[in-house]
DNA sequence: CGTGTAAGGAATTCTGACACG
DNA sequence: CGTGTAAGGAATTCTGACACG
């Protein structure tokens, strides 16, 4: 289920470095909704390493000029089509069980 | 090469809450050799997830009460069984290789 | 041997705001 | 809109040491 790219482990600084983003940069993306760090106890942000590729990918999108309200959009409709694969693999799992019962 | 399991971006104190540990085990842990987390550039301990898997072992064997020394031992074993089986998997794709060259 | 703790300092991160554009 | 920066405060982490056992 929940695998280690998932985990939110990791503090903005060292985020930072694994993307060259500044911690200004990474603070605004997730203001502007593009994705959503778990926090600590006391309001420390922590990051997945699925957030740092998110990241890399909405940086490569900004150096091309395009805002981030149409990054958003870009990253949703990807989600959306992660999920639609990730059901139709469970879909094949239960047909596959339910043939060996 | 460097997958995420290895790659060391974990702080201490988000490690003390994925194992249970408190900080000073973990950093006597190191002390006493039974891992090698990474440094930022001031001084920061960095972990890696096999890093949080290892304490975790550690933790069983502490509570069976096995000493640090003997646990190092167990680990640098397991270590060595782990790199035998990696250059076997390597020596495989080296022949496969070979033969369709 | 293994672990807790108080101590002082250094580095990290947080938020809200002003700046520029 | 997107990003930098100075500001003040809070939370994190570091090391070396003393304690107990």
């Amino acid at each position: 289920m929940s695998s280690y790219k998932e985990k939110k482990v990791i503090s903005i600084g060292i985020v930072s470095e694994l993307t060259g983003l500044s911690l200004r940069k990474i603070r605004y993306y997730e203001e502007r909704g593009l994705l959503s760090p778990g926090r600590t106890g006391k309001g420390g942000r922590k990051y997945s390493f699925d957030d740092v590729e998110t990241l890399m990918k909405i940086a490569e999108r900004r150096e091309e000029g395009v805002q981030t309200a149409e990054i958003k959009k870009e990253l949703n409709k990807e989600k959306t089509k992660q999920k639609i694969r990730d059901e139709m693999i469970k879909g094949q799992l239960n047909a596959h069980f339910r043939m060996r019962k």
